[in-house]
RNA sequence: GGCCCCGUCGUCUAGCGGCCUAGGACGCUGCCCUCUCAAGGCAGUAGCGCCGGUUCAAAUCCGGUCGGGGCUACCA
């Protein structure tokens, strides 16, 4: 049979790292298996989900490239792929296991299921209700006819056990003394999650489970209600959780959680998947973990997925950033952060500006950890600089080599016919010799002179992209200044 | 409290009874390169939670213990 996996997040939160590692792994079995991928919105809760989180889960899913085959938007053999456009469906199912026996209709109050639950606690005993408030035939009847509104609970058998062949934990077993009768159908007839994504598993025909392990647990309801509809249970994978650095369950606390973030703070999809990949799964066939997605989906496997929690450590993640952001192609790279730099100019960029940001392209690209921090490193070169970096400052111009220096500069820069890096180059080596300057002494002073900060791109390219004009005002700017 | 899952450097992992005086990557430290910062090169730092057991031999198997996480909703 051909595989089928899905990734059905719910949409009453955006996109976040955990839940896109998930979609990940999915997405790289069945590519790898010439499987289906679908996308599925598990939103059953009406409450809680917004049209603002579902066009945020579809946005990050395209934004990382992980095309589905089938499912929302996309559509496909079943329909919208939403769970808010079936609740018949499942209300059907639900009442099919009334008549078969495999659930009724439950009156239980809160207060009792809390006192149940408190006198188990005490009794040290299960606290999963175990369906003794079960109403009989007879008073299900009348309460219904007296205009009582009820759940649909399913019926766990007991005494009894479910055991499952989980593809990275291994062999799970849970008794049923530890499973309650659990709604399927809330009083307004609504379905739960269980009931919901289940059936769904079922008539899509899913054949491998692949989810957060916050659900092992929930997993032998999930298949109860598969074998009540008589259909073959899929093979489950529960991936465990994303922590933070401080090794406590990922959340907002720890940051960003948001995939949007990440795009937003410059991130890569490429070097996102990449880290995420090698976040629970041991990919490295050649010690490297720079892993390509052909790569990564011809050698992904559920089975050699890690059982640990792993720590989501942006310090890794920016390195394998960097690392992909100095692969990129340059003019490609010229192309994604032009609308960045325009952003935060308020202004589309001349054809001067243009060239002059082209020049300098590479030298950034060389030196960027995220797309976000190009921008402000460009500043120098595309708009006035109106003003110096105190501390970069202080550390070079308060020297008695500063001035010396920049009046040197300002005469060997004058003196330049050909305004190019080699030229300029030559000339200012030329300068430090006579004055005994050594580079480091003698150039630090121009480099805060022209671009604010000690650090910059490297100074005789950014020299002479800046052009003669500008680079001898602001020689004679930061000299008036330390003079002042 | 009950049940379930997990436990190798700070972090992600390799390891699946002898090849391990535990390998790689990120980070960190030092050195080299160098006009700053990066990048790059080299070197170094640091780990099998603990206690028993099985075995000629255990990071690898078993038990316990401790620690972390999850579930315990008419959320998903």
């Amino acid at each position: 049979m051909s595989v089928r996996v899905r990734f059905a997040p719910s949409p009453t939160g955006y996109l976040h790292v955990g839940g896109a590692r998930s979609a990940l792994y999915n997405f790289l079995f069945a590519r790898g298996r010439d499987g289906v991928f679908i996308l599925r919105s598990d939103d059953t809760d009406t409450a809680r989900s917004t049209d603002e989180y579902r066009q945020d889960i579809i946005d990050q899913m395209q934004w990382l490239g992980l095309d589905w085959d089938e499912g929302i938007v996309k559509g496909g053999p079943h329909g919208t792929y939403r769970q808010s456009d079936r609740f018949e469906r499942y209300a059907e199912v639900a009442h099919g296991f009334v008549r078969s026996g495999h659930a009724y209709y439950s009156f239980a109050t809160a207060s009792q299921l809390d006192d149940f639950k408190k006198r188990a606690r005490e009794a040290g005993t299960s606290p999963a209700y175990d369906g003794s408030l079960e109403p009989t035939q007879d008073q299900v009847s009348r309460l219904l006819a007296d205009g009582q509104t009820a759940v649909v609970r399913f019926r766990v058998p007991r005494p009894g056990s479910t055991t499952f062949h989980d593809l990275v934990r291994g062999d799970v077993t849970f008794d049923h003394t530890q499973v309650d009768d659990f709604v399927i159908l809330r009083s307004d007839n609504s379905p739960t999650y269980h009931l919901a994504s289940t059936v769904d598993d079922v008539d899509y025909g899913i054949t491998h489970v692949t989810r957060g392990e916050d659900i092992l647990s929930s997993t032998p309801k999930h298949i109860l209600i598969t074998e009540a509809m008589s259909a073959t249970v899929p093979v489950y994978a529960h991936l465990s959780l994303l922590m933070g650095p401080d090794g406590k369950k990922l959340s907002k606390r720890h940051g960003h959680t948001a995939m949007a973030a990440y795009r937003e703070a410059g991130y890569l999809p490429e070097a996102m998947n990449n880290y995420l990949a090698l976040l629970g799964w041991g990919a490295s066939e050649d010690d490297d973990d720079i892993v390509s997605m052909d790569d990564m989906i011809r050698r992904f496997d559920l089975a050699d997925v890690s059982r640990n929690a792993a720590v989501f450590d942006t310090k890794k993640l920016d390195w394998m950033n960097g690392v992909y952001i100095r692969a990129m192609d340059p003019e490609a790279f010229v192309a994604t952060t032009v609308p960045l730099i325009e952003h935060r100019l308020g202004h589309t960029l001349g054809e001067g500006e243009l060239d002059r940001y082209k020049q300098i392209a590479p030298h950034v690209q060389e030196r960027a950890k995220t797309l976000a921090e190009v921008a402000p490193q460009v500043d120098f070169l595309l708009g006035d600089l109106d003003e110096y970096d105190e501390a970069s400052w202080e550390k070079v111009m308060l020297t008695p080599e500063a001035p010396i220096a920049l009046d040197a500069a300002a005469g060997a820069l004058a003196d330049i016919e050909d305004w190019k890096t080699d030229a300029i180059d030559v000339a200012l080596r030329a300068m430090l010799e006579e004055h005994g300057l050594s580079a480091r002494k003698g150039l630090q002073p121009i480099r805060v002179a022209i671009s604010g900060s000690t650090v910059s791109p490297p100074l005789f390219e950014s020299i002479e992209v800046l052009g003669r004009d500008t680079t001898l005002a602001r020689i004679a700017g930061a000299r008036s200044r330390i003079d002042g």
